[in-house]
DNA sequence: CTGAAAGCGCTTACAG
DNA sequence: CTGAAAGCGCTTACAG
C-alpha cells in the first residue's frame, strides 16, 4: 500500500475558495516540508536565507494566503481584534474603528465590533463570552468602558490581551493609551482667560467618568492658577446630552452677573447652550462665548461654528491596534497623545 | 498496544481557554459519539428526541460553546459577517452596525467591519481579499457600495453571499433590502405643498447615486402631480457636504422670486442652508422653511430643529444580517421599509 | 537549519 | 437514528 497521506499528496485537492492554494501546495512547489513554509509565514529566523526567499517568491506568485481559521485553530487564538465600547458618539466610534483598521490592514487581522451597555450588570459576561468564544487575539477598550476595572480584571483572568484608551494612565504603559484630556481643558481655560473673560461657566458631565473629572479639574485648576476661582454656582453637572446642555445653560445664564463664556465638556451640550442662548436672545459670540470638547462634526456645522478641543481619535485607535498585534518582544512606544483647541467663531472678548 | 486516539480519550486534554470544554467532553459525558453531538449543534433532525435533549442539557450545564474556528475550518466557511461601506455618515454606520448585531447576537456569528473607498479603483480587490481570506459567511452591502454592480459581480464570482441595501430593488428579493427613499421624498413634497409653498428649491446630491436620483425624482414628480413644476433653476446639485449646502443655498436664495422653502437630500446640506440663511439675515422658519433627509443627530440639535426624513436604519441592518445567517431553506420575507418625515420646527406656511 | 508525526476541534462522506 | 474514519489547513513538540 502506497503511503498517501494528505501531507505528501496535496496535488489532488481542489483549489480552495481562498484562491491561493494551501500550505501544502507551496511546500510541494518549493520542494520543502510544510513546516518550513510555516516557519516562513511565521517569520521564524530558523530558515536559510535562500530557502526563505524562494518560498516568499512562490507565495507571492501563487497568491497564497494562510487560512486564518486553520492557523487560529492550531494557535488556539484567532486573528481577530475586538473593539469594545459604550459610547454614544458615533463619529468617535467610526474614527476609532478606522484608526484600528489603519494598523490592521495587511496584517491578516480583522476588526470585530462589540458595542455594549455598561449600565447593564451582565455586560461583562457578554464581553467574556465574546472574547472566549472567538478566542480573540486582543481587545481595544474605548472610553468609557476602558475605565471599568472589573472589566479589565475579567480580561486578565481569562488571559486576553487588551489595550486601554483613557484620559489618564490606568495601567502599565504596554496596555495603555493615555489621552491627556486635562491638557485640552487647560488650553481652553488659558484661551478664555486671555480673551478677558472673568465670569465663566462650566458644564461638566457625570462625575463618575474619569475623563469628566480630568477635564473639569484641569479647567478649574488652570483658571485658578491665573487667579480666577470659579464659584460653585458656576459649575453645573450635565449628562453629555443636548437637552442637559440646554437646561444647564439656562441655569448658568440666569446668574448675576451673567457668565460671558461657557465651557461644556462635550459638543452636544455646547449645541444645547446655543439653543438656550438664542432663545434668550443672546448672540454668540458677541454676548456669550462658547467652547466645546470633542470637535465632533457638529462643531463645524453650528452657526457660528464652535471652537472645540480635538483629540486625535483615529491615531488613538491605530496605536491601540498596533499595540495588540505587536510581537511580545517589540515594546512599542506610544507617542504622546496631545489634544488641542480648534479655534473657530464662537468666542470673542467680552464687551 | 491500546488504541488511544484523541477521539476515544479526550479526558486528558486540559481545559481550553474557551472554558466549556470540547465536543469530545460532551460526547464522553453523554456517552455518544462526537458526531451525534455535532448533529445536535447543527440542528440535524437525525437525532432521537431523547438523545438530543440529554445532550442539550449537558451543553448548557457545562457551558460548552463550539469553537468557531474549528467549525469554520471544517465547513470551509467562517462565522463572520462582513459589513462593507463607503459612507461618510457616522451615525448611519453605527446604527447599521448595531442593527446587524441585533440579529447576530447569540447566533455565534460576529460582525467584522470593512470601510472602503469606492472611488479608488482597487477597492473591489480589497473586498475580494477580505472576503476570501476570512472566508466570510456573507457580507452586508451598505449604500452606496451596494449600488456598484461590479462589486456584486465579483461577489457572485467568488461565491460569497451578500445582502444589498439600496433605495430600490436591484437584485432578487432574497438578497435585497429596498428602502424606498422615493416615498420619503414624496412625503416632503406633499407636506411643503400643503403648507402653501409655491416657490421651492431642491438641493440634490451627486446624480451618480441611485438614492439621489430616487429622492429627487420622487420629490419633483409628487410636486408635479400637485400642479407644481419646479423650474430648472430651482434644482441644484450639491455634494452632500455642509459646504456644498451653503453654496447651493446661496444660489437658490439669490433667485427672484426667492424660494420660501428648500428641501435638501441630506441633513448636512440642510445645516449649510441654515448657515447661508442666517448670514443673509433670513429667519427660519418665518422666511424660509427647510427640510432635510436622514434625520441625523444633527437635525434635532440645530436651532430651530430640523424636519427631516427618517429611515429605520437599525432595522435595515438587522434584516440584512438575519437574511445572511438564515438557513438556505428559510425564505425570509423582509417587511417593507418605510421612511417617514419627522416634523420639527423648521417649516411653516409662507407669509 | 529542516522534517515526520501528532494534534487543534470540528465536519463530511460513508457505513450500518 | 448512530458511529468510526479521514480530513479541513495549519502549528507545536520532538527529533535530527
Amino acid at each position: 500500500m502506497t503511503r498517501r497521506s494528505r501531507d505528501v499528496n496535496p496535488s489532488d485537492s481542489p483549489p480552495t475558495m481562498n484562491g491561493g492554494g494551501t500550505i501544502n501546495d507551496i511546500a510541494r512547489l518549493a520542494g520543502v516540508s510544510k513546516k518550513t513554509v510555516s516557519r516562513v509565514i511565521n517569520r521564524s529566523p530558523l530558515v536559510q536565507q535562500e530557502t526563505r526567499e524562494k518560498i516568499e517568491a512562490l507565495i507571492r506568485e501563487v497568491g497564497y494566503v494562510p487560512d486564518p481559521m486553520a492557523r487560529g485553530l492550531a494557535f488556539r487564538k484567532s486573528f481577530l481584534i475586538g473593539m469594545v465600547y459604550d459610547n454614544p458618539n458615533a463619529q468617535y466610534i467610526v474614527n476609532m474603528q478606522e484608526g484600528a483598521l489603519d494598523s490592521l490592514r495587511g496584517s491578516g487581522f480583522e476588526l470585530v465590533v462589540h458595542p455594549c451597555d455598561s449600565k447593564s450588570d451582565d455586560y461583562i459576561d457578554g464581553v467574556r463570552h465574546f472574547v472566549l468564544q472567538q478566542r480573540l487575539h486582543g481587545v481595544i477598550l474605548v472610553p468609557r468602558v476602558s475605565e471599568d476595572s472589573a472589566l479589565v480584571e475579567m480580561l486578565q483572568q481569562v488571559g486576553c490581551r487588551y489595550a486601554r484608551i483613557a484620559a489618564v494612565s490606568l495601567d502599565e504603559p504596554a496596555r495603555m493609551i493615555a489621552t491627556n484630556d486635562r491638557q485640552g481643558a487647560v488650553e481652553v481655560a488659558n484661551y478664555l482667560e486671555s480673551l478677558g473673560h472673568r465670569h465663566i461657566g462650566l458644564i461638566t458631565g457625570p462625575q463618575r467618568y474619569l475623563s469628566t473629572r480630568e477635564r473639569g479639574a484641569g479647567f478649574l485648576q488652570a483658571l485658578a492658577k491665573r487667579g480666577l476661582e470659579l464659584p460653585a454656582t458656576h459649575v453645573v453637572e450635565g449628562g453629555y446630552t443636548f437637552e442637559s446642555g440646554v437646561a444647564c445653560a439656562e441655569k448658568l445664564l440666569a446668574l448675576e452677573p451673567r457668565p460671558t463664556a461657557i465651557f461644556t465638556l462635550n459638543d452636544e451640550m455646547a449645541a444645547g447652550v446655543y439653543k438656550a442662548a438664542f432663545r434668550m436672545g443672546l448672540s454668540i459670540p458677541e454676548q456669550l462665548s462658547v467652547v466645546g470638547f470633542d470637535d465632533s462634526p457638529l462643531a463645524a456645522r453650528l452657526w457660528p461654528s464652535l471652537s472645540s478641543v480635538r483629540l486625535p481619535i483615529r491615531d488613538m485607535g491605530s496605536f491601540a491596534a498596533a499595540m495588540l498585534i505587536a510581537a511580545d518582544g517589540e515594546a512599542r512606544s506610544v507617542p504622546l497623545i496631545a489634544p488641542h483647541l480648534v479655534v473657530r467663531e464662537s468666542c470673542q472678548s467680552p464687551v
